[in-house]
DNA sequence: ATAGTGTCTCCAGGGAAGTGGAGGTTCAAG
DNA sequence: CTTGAACCTCCACTTCCCTGGAGACACTAT
């Protein structure tokens, strides 16, 4: 019984507009995430208030650092939950990061291919040829 | 009045099934394509048949060609319309493929960088690093 | 006449990552 | 006590290119 006034000292936690100004992400991004599973909200206040633990502003920030390596926020959540689950998810971080490069050289791959052909096409292309029975570009040919 | 059976006589046109039995797309595809006012149906048949010209077979073509090369209906529209105006679309096809071009180049250079700092990160990797206070990765420093 | 297919229109969804708004509480300050 | 800001939920919309389904006609073959 003796223990029950430490927890509600320290109960408290961001509402949502406060982490939002932190983090620099929105209001309704914020709520999005917490509706993903991505950020869980600590508690609710009486009125029904999402409260944040200071955790979160880490926890965005990881967010947002493997987004911008390219990863889905489904990826980011298989992740974070590793961590949730109390391991360490650099592992599970690893081989997303080389999925990531593999799917990056397909489309670089792809792109290069594409760009080729357009080149190609371009290199002899006559802006104003004549036209020839029923096709529609002649330089296309179809 | 001496003209008259002469209209009736090559009024006939494909029904949606056929135009995508032989061009090899979805019936709703050319519903959509034709809502788009990419194809249009040259006319209805008594019972509201959409009634396709064979040229429908060309202009599909010329869809399926530019949409390879990575441009948007939308822009597929347009030299369309060019084309429908009576004018050869060239032109305007030369200009959309430079265009192209250029969000590919744009697009390979930042999936470059982008490849090289996951390649940076990943060089120094620890998969089972030691647990650092409160950072969730180690290895991202976050 | 009837069964079976083809076609019609209109409505919904999907995937990704949110954004925008309506309509209704809750809270903090004056 | 009363504003006004912040917050809540729920729904729709964005972009792009279709795809699927329901319910209703139209046509073809037997």
């Amino acid at each position: 019984m003796a223990a029950l006034g430490v927890e509600t000292l320290q109960k408290t936690g961001m509402k949502i507009g406060v982490l939002a100004g932190r983090s620099g992400l929105s209001v309704k991004t914020l709520r999005y995430y917490e509706d993903l599973g991505l950020l869980p909200a600590i508690a609710r206040s009486e009125g029904g208030y999402r409260l944040f633990a200071e955790e979160s502003l880490r926890r965005l920030e990881f967010i947002r650092r493997l987004k911008a390596l390219g990863l889905s926020l489904e990826e980011i959540q298989g992740c974070l939950a590793v961590h949730d689950a109390g391991d360490l998810p650099c592992a599970d971080i690893q081989i997303q990061l080389e999925r990531q490069i593999g799917r990056i050289d397909a489309r670089i791959e792809e792109l290069g291919q594409l760009r080729q052909e357009l080149q190609g096409l371009l290199a002899g292309w006559q802006s104003d040829p004549a036209k020839e029975g029923d096709v529609i570009c002649p330089n296309l040919r179809v």
